[in-house]
RNA sequence: GCCGACAUGGCGGAAUGGCAGACGCAGCGGACUCAAAAUCCGCCGCCCAUAAAGCGUGUGGGUUCGAGUCCCACUGUCGGUACCA
């Protein structure tokens, strides 16, 4: 007999509304578990989106089990570019676009029986929560951290607009297919890098993947290095580089500046300027990805010397778009001999190599860039010095001589902070002729949004929010006179980059959260999503938090205090997406095999952590499964537990818990699997099960497959919910087995087993295994010995 | 390019340096059935008539009594690369 799942789960979802499973008392911890809340696209969930949902729900079950109450809130980052694009696509304006999705994500999401807790909702774009997003930025502007800024964006000169580097496709614009260049637009910015060493210090004491706590780490990329003025020949001009090779100055024998560099119109020379201009209009149509991956290093020359500060050699000039502007000074001095990027720019251009470093101070005919250790040579009075030290005297030489400085420097950059776009939070600055840019009063918070005819871009670079004149005139909070709004509007990140503080106060009017809150819940006990979040996300919530915290807001450093990220559901090795046409529904699979299959199912495809391939054939395992477990508990008859029985019990308990612990939620499901298996076999073999090992295999159970445990549970005759037990204990010494196996190995090879008693010697077991393998050990001379305990002897033959 | 990861049967995957392929999907054979569904039993890496033997965890080296696992060098795939979030 099929169990009926959906009459159990229509019957424990109603229950639980009801009812919520998950109630404060007073013995009770808090513990606040976090999703990456979804944009709510136009395309609705999808089984990749339940695999995050489901691992973040067992979690909190699991913690539910463990005596705690469980803060699981959902919400909306509903602002961006892909409403925006969706509701214009669609032709509609986002808001109400938006509040469909919402609607339609909303009734999936409920598919999939999680403990969201709905009182506490949030959506970036409610104008309760947006007040508080430009309550931030005001006070960012007030400390200074929020200033204005020409930065370049990607524009389209056919569609008059800026593009996201979503929106270009192979350098032209994914609407029209025009050539993409770049515009200099005024821009706001945040300065994050501000906070670059605080960001990368205390990432240390952070409960996050390694992997994840490096990429921050190589992201923010401090290095340690100087930076040297090169003066220019021949013109009142000097050109600054930051090196983190002081060291090998000797060997620089030309500079390359990025092509954006603003010294390029000063430097060039009259003969080289109409290559030069060609050459800086070709690369602004570059994506900045394109310029680092290019196989050809390309390039051209300024037509201009500079002189190397410490051996006075000419060294020419040149602009090159390997070198970014927005690193460092956008300039570098090149030693071909010892960079591979410099190397191979200079054997293209015919430029000199000069060896500084040398292994064991010996000079060879270099056929690629020597980067190892080695002396100093070509160096003046530092030749025969080891190169490590050499950095340390040529900076100090420099700092005297003061054409140079040691400087920290960070690939970190700021952050371009606006959009011209309509769907954003309005940036809550005003621009007054008198008094310059002010902050708009608190008190005038929320800056909302006006309703507007057309949200698409405008064609002249502004965001649409300039054709309103009635919105954006207005007077000055400080001087009373006429000013303008700002009409640029926030990122997406902006809402995102402090959402975890409000779900525990949503509907706070007076503060952002109320300092009870806080401390009653955050920070965030386990952070759950997905790997692509890994850098940018992460890092500009870390940054936000720690401002909120430099204002006291938050009584915490950090914002996540435990991170899991999971890894993408794939069909046909491709992440998911509508555009690939490979999205799988869950709506059906749910109807078809039930809620409780899906969750398990989504579990089983793999490690949480890494991509998994979806294939729906595979749910018809765990389907079947739950229908073994319905028939194992209610066709038991109970016995009286055996010794057998009750070492499974604990076996199971340890297995299932350590698992849990690791997170390796796969390995879960099939170790329930073979337990199962194996209390079928004992129950048809002892005519029972004990109600012990039942009641546990259930309680175990229950944050993966919350109906059928709850609906079996009643089944037994237990008439309180099965998430008011608590997680069953494992004692190792009751999973000891009397007879174990011991693998039997000649010279690490494979030749048998023998079972012996599980208190038997040493000796005897070593014994026992040359006894078992005597054939193969026949004409050879024992050289060694290996025991390792309870598990093999390897006997080494010659 | 840079940063991070991954690579094991037909497929998803399992394996604290110690029996490679647990568990499941698909497939094949059988039981039950008038039949089907459901369920149950068996087989299921390659080579091979079968067995033994041999081979086998992307490629090439190394460390070790013993390597899927550790180290070095490659190749391929995926994520991020700052305006998708």
């Amino acid at each position: 007999m099929e169990y009926n799942f959906n009459a159990i789960e229509k019957k424990w979802r109603q229950k639980w509304k009801d009812e919520p499973i998950n109630q404060p008392s007073e013995d009770k911890q808090n513990y606040y578990c976090l999703d990456m809340f979804p944009y709510p696209s136009g395309n609705g969930l999808h089984v990749g989106h339940w695999r995050g949902y489901v691992l973040s729900d067992v979690w909190s079950r699991y913690q539910i089990l463990h005596g705690k109450y469980v803060l699981h809130p959902m919400g909306w980052d509903a602002f961006g570019l892909p409403a925006e694009n969706y509701a214009i696509a669609q032709k509609m304006h986002p808001a109400i676009a938006t509040a469909e999705n919402v609607e339609n994500f909303k009734r999936q999401l409920e598919e999939i029986s999680a403990i969201y807790d709905w009182e506490k909702e949030i959506n970036t774009t409610d104008p309760d929560f947006y007040k508080w997003t430009q309550w931030i930025f005001l006070k960012m502007f007030e400390a200074g951290l929020a200033y204005e800024k020409e930065m370049p964006i990607n524009w389209c000169p056919s569609c008059k607009t800026g593009l996201a580097n979503e929106e270009v496709k192979e350098a032209c614009c994914d609407r029209c297919g025009s050539v993409v260049t770049k515009k200099n637009l005024r821009q706001w910015m945040l300065k994050i890098t501000e906070y670059a060493s605080r960001l990368l210090d205390d990432l240390e004491d952070l409960d996050w993947p390694e992997k994840v706590k490096k990429m921050q780490a190589d992201w923010i990329g401090k290095s340690y290095g100087a930076e040297i003025d090169f003066k220019v020949d021949g013109i009142d001009k000097e050109v600054k580089v930051f090196t983190t090779r002081p060291d090998t100055l000797y060997g620089a024998t030309f500079m390359v500046l990025a092509p954006e560099n603003a010294l390029v119109d000063e430097l060039v020379s009259p003969e080289c300027k109409e290559a030069v201009e060609k050459y800086v209009f070709q690369s602004s149509t570059k994506s900045s990805v394109d310029r680092m991956t290019d196989k050809e290093k390309t390039g051209v020359f300024l037509g201009r010397y500079a002189i190397n500060p410490l051996n006075g050699n000419k060294v020419p000039i040149w602009i090159a778009d390997y070198v970014l502007n927005d690193y460092g000074t956008g300039a570098i001095m090149c030693v071909p001999a010892h960079d591979a990027r410099d190397f191979e720019f200079a054997t293209k251009f015919n430029l000199p190599i000069v060896q500084v470093i040398a292994k064991d101070g010996a000079v060879q005919d270099l056929t690629e860039a020597y980067t190892e250790d080695g002396l100093m040579v070509n160096s003046e009075q530092f030749n025969g010095v080891k190169a490590a030290e050499a950095k340390t005297l040529i900076l100090d030489y420099l700092e005297q001589k003061n054409i140079g400085k040691k400087t920290t420097n960070y690939t970190l950059r700021d952050w371009v902070f606006s959009r011209q776009r309509y769907w954003g939070e309005p940036i809550p600055v005003v621009h007054c002729e008198c008094c310059g840019i002010v902050g708009v009063k608190e008190s005038d918070l929320p800056i909302t949004l006006p309703d507007v005819k057309s949200y698409e871009p405008t064609g002249t670079g502004e965001s649409p929010l300039a054709d309103i004149s009635d919105w954006v005139n207005t007077t000055c909070p400080k001087c009373a006179g006429p000013a303008k709004r700002e009409t640029n509007t926030m990122p997406q990140w902006a809402g995102s980059s402090w959402y975890y503080l409000r779900y525990v106060d949503p509907k706070n009017k007076e503060e952002l959260v109320s300092k009870n809150k806080m401390q009653e819940w955050l920070p965030v006990d386990m952070y759950v999503g997905g790997i692509e979040h890994a850098v940018l996300h992460l890092l500009y919530a870390r940054f936000y938090n720690k401002f909120l915290y430099d204002i006291g807001v938050v009584d915490f450093k950090e914002p996540f205090t435990r991170l899991f990220n999971q890894g993408m559901v794939t069909k046909n090795n491709i992440k998911m997406s509508k555009s690939k046409g490979n999205v799988v529904s869950p709506d059906g699979l749910v109807e078809k095999y039930g809620c409780d299959s899906l969750r398990m199912y989504e579990l089983f495809i793999g490690p949480p952590e890494f991509d998994s391939e979806w294939d729906d054939n595979g749910i018809d395992g765990v389907h079947r499964f739950l229908n073994k477990v319905w028939r194992l508990v209610t066709t038991n008859k109970p016995i009286d537990a055996t010794k057998d029985l009750e070492r499974v019990r604990h076996k199971l308990i340890y297995d299932i818990t350590v698992r849990m612990e690791n997170f390796s939620l796969n390995t879960v499901v099939s170790g329930f699997m073979e337990y199962t298996n194996k209390l079928v076999d004992m129950q048809k073999r002892l005519g029972g099960i004990d109600k012990e090992t039942i009641d546990t295999l259930i309680i175990l159970l229950s944050p993966m497959v919350p109906h059928i445990s709850s609906e079996l549970w009643e089944k037994l005759g237990n008439t309180d919910s099965i998430f008011d037990r608590v997680w069953p204990e494992y004692d190792k010494e009751k999973m000891q087995d009397d007879e174990i196996e011991i693998v039997v190995q000649i010279s690490g090879k494979m030749a048998g087993k023998i079972k012996v008693d599980a208190t038997t010697e040493q000796d005897v077991i070593i014994q026992k295994a040359k006894e078992a393998a005597s054939n193969k050990l026949k004409n050879k001379q024992i050289v060694k010995e290996i025991y390792v305990k309870n598990k093999l002897v390897n006997i080494v033959a010659k």
